[in-house]
DNA sequence: CCATAGATTGACT
DNA sequence: GTCAATCTATGGA
């Protein structure tokens, strides 16, 4: 586990406080860790997508302003927020830019690096199965509504730096219908944990 | 490997 | 009423 943690030290708030796609670039390789007592679940970080805020992104969900269930992409960076989609599944974002701006990254898939028994125990399956996918990912750690708004600087749950991959690669999103050509899905292509379908239209930075 | 259908709830038009 | 930043099972190549 200790080769996973280049840095004793967490990623604070100035690193979410900047523009939404720099912070999504950089959150790949980054290490999700979550806490439960003596217990330590981690994630290596290898997809992410970015939502933008101030109308620039019609997928995002404070398109159409700020409402009860998207308040928290408006507010303090580094927060998260989670949302319940699809009758069952619930995703996962790190809140960026500054307070009162919205913009988010969603976390979409990571690959274990500790914890892997208790990660296999709440999904009920192995292998690739555990966290290529955002529903999987909260699904592993148990993320659900309760989560929403929790601090990444500070809590239980927060993201360390990584070892940065070896190549970054960049494509349109995945999953939605507007603005999906967007070249906003960062992810690591050499990671078999990268989320299954199109992997079509991606380049290298 | 790929493609498809069904699940199931709440936010919003 | 519509539809969603998804997953799973199933069936076929």
């Amino acid at each position: 586990l200790s080769g996973a943690f280049p840095s004793a030290r967490r990623l604070g708030r100035a690193f979410y406080d900047r523009p939404t796609l720099e912070v999504a670039q950089d959150l790949v390789g980054c290490i999700l860790v979550l806490r439960e007592g003596r217990h330590v679940s981690a994630l290596r970080l290898v997809e992410v997508e970015a939502y933008l805020g101030g109308g620039r992104d019609p997928a995002c969900h404070a398109h159409r302003g700020r409402t009860a269930r998207n308040a928290e992409l408006f507010e303090t960076p580094g927060r998260l927020y989670v949302y319940f989609i699809y009758g069952m599944h619930h995703c996962m974002n790190a809140v960026c830019e500054p307070k009162g701006v919205a913009g988010a990254v969603l976390l979409r898939a990571g690959e274990p690096v500790a914890g892997l028994d208790r990660m296999v125990a709440r999904r009920g399956r192995g292998g690739r199965e555990i966290s290529n996918g955002p529903a999987k990912m909260c699904s592993a750690l148990g993320i659900d509504l309760a989560w929403n708004g929790k601090d990444l600087v500070k809590g239980t749950l927060g993201i360390w730096p990584g070892r940065p991959p070896a190549k970054v690669a960049r494509s349109g999103r995945i999953g939605i219908r507007l603005a999906a050509e967007l070249p906003y899905r960062y992810f690591d292509p050499d990671s078999p944990f990268v989320s299954p379908g199109r992997h079509a239209a991606t380049y290298d930075l």
